[in-house]
DNA sequence: TCGCTGGCTTGACCTGGATCAATGAGGTGC
DNA sequence: GCACCTCATTGATCCAGGTCAAGCCAGCGA
């Protein structure tokens, strides 16, 4: 993971002014995250483990597959698409991951990043050395537990697009969770900006950019959405969401 | 995980004769898998979490949907489904776990099991109590290190089938994904039972049983398996990963 | 032995979405 | 302002694989 800027945040951290959830938000954010809570006093142990990286400009590469894997990362602005290119030199879209989402999980089994991740927009993060979150995890019943939370979570999301769906159901059920990830986060669920060109979505849902196009044109005429450039507005999130029942199961 | 018939194996574990791998070689290898190698001491202490359950017949349920998660399990023998019921009732096959695989992983996050997990022939487990196995994962690093590997792996797993493959691909790395994974437990790479049923098949892989039953065939024509009932011989396997090449990337 | 049952195979047809091709519409540099 | 470029849209055509509908065959119980 190589950063263009780091900011080491271990002066930071341990300047004991009360007032570090403030101070440093987005990384309380990121160790709530990582399953330690607002307590402060534990807080402040996780947060030596911590540096602020970035800003990546859109098209900076954060990882690269084969690199050897050393740390995770919370998105603290921008997003991150992670995709593999198969021996064609196509890509395939693997995931997004908007402010407050983990990147490298998946890293960890084979001591090496099996993707690559690069940012669609100025990104930053706050990285997190693993070898030192998995010796603090040792001591930290808590982040042991997070991280094997935020590991068992991931196992099934990739399952989500697996199935056979629809163009329709597919779409639907994509923009439903970036709504409901925005909205985790604190932004508007009803409007976003989606950060990634159709093709990415194509790719990541399975399609033809085409058909999103399409399937995106469609929506916007039976009222479902309303669509301008990379502006998204759901106007009727009850129908969108029924139309990705099937494949969100809920 | 309701268990028909236990054998607890606390007595076993704490008899001293010096001889515990072969007298539980199944154990054994369900603690390797789970990280611990072979040295004995160790392997000891984590003997005390294992119990043995089953036989589980033929379309016996593991455990099911919403159940509350409580342990993880290593299979010893036999072969089993996990799947998902929609809301129409059809089922989603999710995956199989052969000998030496481990089910459960991702109930660790919602702390109830997403899914169900059924018997397709007699089947026997090594069962892992999660919270002990956690609590001594915070004293043991081996094991920890091990259950973040277990976890992390399975993450890219349902990515291979997420693809937009042709069903000659799929149905090409499926073979091959199950001839690798019965050589890895020392089973013969070139000739085993498809222990499931072909409409478990084609669920799994996202095609129609007619498909499966026809993609089969083809192959069979062109000399790459031959296939008796559920009886498969690899007879070109060269062949079937050059077929299978861009879902497995390698 | 027969007939039934459930899984598997084979054939005929149809359709959703891919592909190919062309046009439109911002953005950017000159 | 214009030329150019990239991304998005729209239309026309094609095909892999789904669906529907019959057979087929092994196993099994009576």
């Amino acid at each position: 993971m190589t950063a263009p800027a780091r900011h080491r945040e271990r002066n930071a951290a341990t300047a004991d002014d009360g007032d570090e959830l403030r101070f440093c938000s987005t990384c309380a954010f990121s160790a709530a995250c990582l399953g330690h809570g607002y307590d402060k006093s534990k807080l402040q142990e996780l947060h030596i483990l911590v540096e602020h990286v970035g800003p990546y400009k859109e098209g900076a590469h954060i990882f690269r597959e084969g690199e050897p894997f050393e740390a995770i990362a919370a998105v603290r602005a921008g997003t991150v698409k992670t995709y593999v290119t198969d021996l064609a030199g196509r890509e395939t879209v693997l995931g997004f991951f908007l402010p407050g989402e983990v990147i490298g999980l998946n890293a960890i089994s084979h001591a090496r990043y099996p993707c690559n991740a690069v940012a669609l927009e100025s990104v930053a993060l706050c990285r997190f050395s693993f070898p030192m979150m998995a010796t603090l995890a040792t001591r930290v019943p808590g982040i042991q537990q997070h991280l094997f939370r935020l590991l068992s979570e991931d196992i099934g999301k990739a399952t989500l697009l697996a199935g056979d769906f629809s163009a329709e159901e597919r779409l639907a059920a994509f923009l439903v969770t970036l709504s409901r990830r925005y909205a985790a986060r604190g932004f508007s669920a009803k409007r976003f900006r989606l950060t990634m060109a159709r093709t990415d979505v194509a790719n990541y849902l399975r399609l033809a950019a085409e058909t999103v196009s399409r399937v995106l044109r469609r929506f916007q005429d039976t009222g479902v959405i309303r669509v301008d450039r990379r502006e998204v507005e759901l106007t009727d999130s009850a129908r969108l969401e029924e139309l990705a029942r099937h494949v969100l199961r809920a």
